[in-house]
RNA sequence: GGACGCGUAGCUCAGUCUGGAUGAGAGCAGCGGCCUUUUAAGCCGAAGUGCGCAAGUUCGAAUCUUGCCGCGUCCA
């Protein structure tokens, strides 16, 4: 069988990078395939296309100098450096001005801005952990790598080496003896105070918004920082990270419309996943008994501060766990994240401050929904005054739609905005939780929580539902709700009954929304802030 | 899906309401010059490029109209 091959590139790229890329073996020698043609037969004025930058005058001179060093032995394939920007802070604490301190390093990064006075300069360079300042003298470097030192672009990956200083305004600095550039950079970059604001650009461009802006490294090393945090929580726990199914015949495990799809050879319509909830819960049956995912998840629903169609979930099952070892688990989770982003469990929201500290509040959702509309209901009440208190609250009720349903769409619509403070809101309507278990002792209700913060919903746990017969009825209690015209009820999956059928021991499960946490917990009121390439439309 | 808003130079923004000396501006970046302690360095000088796309109205359109494309905000 032929291997598969995939080829990402898109045509113009791959035209240019054809002319731009030294070949290797023969960059130190010769120039690789005339590469000037190619620009000849039609200048472009605009700095679209990367035909142009040829042509253009913000990149021409650029494009010439990086000819130049491919004539003059190409760039290097790799560099030893042995100093970041953070480890000369950490190295070098608290330096008098003026201070030479004897130790050379060898530094690496991006070209970020020149102060040019006559035989000095003053160079930033950027690397993944901060800036540092170069110290470039031609009394050091000598004329001639001084000079060629001017001759260098913002922009360009550098490396240099030389001996830490201190300058007399007591910067910290490393006053260079040598330097190599490592690749040019044939685009300027964005204004060197402003940055890059449009936020279209920065979403498309995230290359170019991670260069020029501060806050946005921050924000996506704050993320694995976070990430890397729940791995920690939840393997300290004795839970093990599993990889489940993307790819379904039909996505299952929640409310939600699914992304279509093909397989070729097996001629089959499949659906990209919408939770992982089921097939982890399969895991549980099968023995492993503390099992957690962190995976994309892909609703074909729309875009907006708190939406992106693909986006990250954290789910997690623990077998002889009850939803409140679970509520106890997100308390500590919660917290533990907020310390890893922030040291802290203060965040703000809007401009206002928020403490994470636990414990939370504990509310039910039936509770919450009568001390805010201030009406006298339960689960029993006649539907039609249930209706009417729906209606009241500027809802428009379906037919089909229950006590269970009529609670939740109130709660939605008078409670869940209001919430500010970490809060579980409890015991959920069993019609409204098709996966969750009936509470021990209360009619009506589920063992189930979800964790408010600010208006918005961070996470959605409950005692799993392990009565494969129950289950069942569940299933087909969404099948009729399907069939009644409600297209986001759950879809019956006959396997994932089977496998409860084995024995899915008593279990508490929980799903965190990353995104959302990352944004809390970074302060970014939208999601394309806190995912690095958000979906769009194409160019 | 609906309403509203935005799209001007590589970047950040004026100008659009009230169409014509604005024959389209500024700052940064870039280019030339000075400068060995800057922190968005400073000073001097020269140049340059652009009104998202397409139609329309008009003697004349960045400006008004319509459609399209992209983005955003709010709503469903």
């Amino acid at each position: 069988m032929p291997r598969r091959r995939y080829d990402r590139r898109i045509p113009h790229a791959r035209r240019t990078e054809n002319h731009l890329r030294p070949q290797p073996g023969s960059c130190m020698t010769d120039t690789p395939d005339e590469p000037v043609e190619v620009f000849d037969d039609n200048p472009v004025e605009e700095l679209n296309d990367s035909l142009s930058l040829e042509s253009h005058p913000l990149t021409r001179d650029r494009v010439a100098k990086y000819r130049q060093a491919l004539e003059d032995g190409g760039f290097p394939y790799s560099f030893e450096r042995d100093a970041t920007a953070q480890d000369l802070v950490d190295r070098f604490p608290g330096i008098a001005p003026a201070t030479e301190t004897g130790e050379k390093v060898t530094v690496a990064g991006r070209l970020m801005n020149t102060r040019v006075m006559g035989k000095l300069i003053f160079a930033v360079v950027s690397d993944v952990t901060g800036t540092l300042q170069l110290f470039v003298d031609a009394a050091t470097l000598g004329d001639k790598g001084f000079a060629s030192f001017k001759d260098l672009d913002s922009g360009d990956w550098i490396g240099a080496t030389g001996e830490v200083m201190t300058t007399k305004r007591g910067e910290l600095s490393v006053r260079i003896e040598s330097f190599v550039l490592l690749q040019k950079s044939l685009r300027p970059l964005p204004d060197k105070w402003h940055g890059l604001k449009d936020v279209e650009a920065r979403s498309r461009r995230r290359y170019v918004d991670l260069i020029a802006n501060e806050d946005a490294r921050a924000v996506a090393l704050a993320r694995t920082r976070i990430i890397g945090e729940l791995r920690r929580q939840f393997e300290a726990r004795g839970y093990i990270e599993v990889d489940t199914p993307v790819l379904l015949p039909e996505a299952t495990g929640a409310i939600a419309r699914p992304f279509e799809t093909h397989h070729n050879a097996l001629d089959l319509d499949m659906q990209l996943r919408i939770a992982t909830e089921l097939y982890l819960k399969r895991l549980v049956v099968g023995g492993l008994e503390r099992v957690f995912e962190i995976g994309r998840i892909f609703r074909n629903e729309g875009i907006d501060a708190e939406h992106n169609p693909e986006f990250t979930m954290l789910e997690s099952y623990q077998a002889f766990a009850d939803y409140t070892t679970i509520m106890t688990l997100v308390e500590e989770v919660v917290v533990a994240c907020a310390i890893a982003a922030n040291g802290s469990t203060d965040v703000e929201v809007d401009g206002k401050p928020l403490s994470l500290a636990a414990p939370f509040k504990r509310l039910p959702m039936l509770d919450a929904v009568t001390e805010a509309t201030g009406l006298d209901i339960d689960y029993d009440t006649d539907i039609e005054e249930l209706r009417a208190a729906a209606r009241d609250h500027g809802i428009n009720p379906e037919d089909h739609w229950g006590p269970g349903k009529l609670v939740e769409v109130l709660f939605d619509a008078t409670v869940e905005e209001a919430i500010w403070e970490p809060t579980f809101i409890t015991e959920h309507p069993i019609e409204v939780s098709p996966l969750s278990r009936a509470h021990r002792s209360k009619p009506h209700v589920t063992e189930r929580f979800e964790l408010f913060i600010a208006g918005s919903e961070y996470a959605n746990a409950f005692s799993e539902l392990n009565d494969p017969f129950d289950q069942r009825a569940r299933f087909e209690a969404q099948a009729a709700m399907k069939a009644a015209g409600d297209d986001e009820a759950h879809p019956i999956d006959e396997d994932y009954i089977r496998a409860l059928e084995y024995g899915l021991p008593p279990t508490g499960g929980l799903g965190i929304g990353v995104d959302r946490l990352v944004m809390l917990l970074t302060g970014k009121t939208h999601i394309r802030e806190v995912i690095l390439f958000p979906t769009m439309r194409p160019e």
